[in-house]
DNA sequence: TATTGTTATACTCTATAACTATA
DNA sequence: TATAGTTATAGAGTATAACAATA
């Protein structure tokens, strides 16, 4: 009787637990979309992904902004297309496989990137200043990621 | 130029951080949507939140799913008719204030929450499971569901 | 005037699957 | 046959703002 009280109060605590993940993912992606709302770069919370994870880099494959950003292929064809249509990025195919394309940052998107991560980070960063021990949340958030 | 260089690193380590905490988030979706999908309700993720959070209750206001689920007003009229034209659920005008709109499960949405809601938490725990220490876990995530 | 919820618009993202071109 | 990326389809969620009804 009390050791089925303690299972219903764990499974309670589970489900307090994912109640919190699944609200903090939410209003992860509340604040991150409306960082980029508020920043006037035109970006999406998608699109923003894509500029960040090829900056300073000489251009990254579909496949590798795939593994990074975590966005579909055929979605991230689409995300593309929006930035070259705004002249942020430009694609061009690769010399030895020609089933490849680089996909890289204009000038432009560049100068984007150089104004807006910076901005970016910080932004995240006034919102976690609050973290009490960073190494237990790099930690910890090792796991989760690993977890989903 | 050693504190130069040690601020850098933690530069990198909270940009890693964060970098973390961004796939993890999406993870979370992409692992939360699929639950969804694979157990055959028909439902997507939205529309299980709100079928999840109506369970077990007498009827909440839209103001109360929002304030519950996160989903904005606008969108959460869609979501609920979708879930109306499944006979999931179904609304009422309040009697004593007639701006207030009570959306209850319907039988059939009761079901749905009786036999999907044990489910879902069931896979999320197995996805838990490697967790190492609860009680930190649920501590720390308290900390990250406060922080956004 | 403020609040609750709906409607309208326009867009982005999403899954899915078929498809092209290349390896 | 397998891989890289595009295209097509259909739908869902989103922000935003204007709106109606009620308090």
């Amino acid at each position: 009787m009390a050791q089925n009280t303690t299972r219903k109060a764990q499974q309670q605590d589970f489900i307090t637990l994912m109640n919190e993940l699944a609200r903090a993912h939410h209003r992860f992606s509340l604040f991150d979309a409306e960082i980029h709302r508020l920043s006037g770069s035109g970006l999406t919370a998608p699109q923003a992904k894509v500029i960040f994870c090829l900056g300073n880099t000489d251009g990254l494959t579909c496949s590798e902004i795939t593994d990074q950003t975590l966005i579909t292929k055929g979605t991230l064809t689409g995300v593309i297309d929006r930035l070259e249509g705004k002249g942020l990025v430009e694609r061009w195919g690769d010399a030895d496989d020609g089933r490849i394309i680089i996909v890289a940052l204009t000038r432009a998107g560049d100068r984007l990137f150089q104004r807006e991560y910076p901005r970016y980070v910080e932004k995240l960063r006034t919102q976690v200043e609050g973290l009490s021990d960073r190494e237990q949340a790099t930690s910890y958030l090792g796991q989760i990621a690993d977890l989903f």
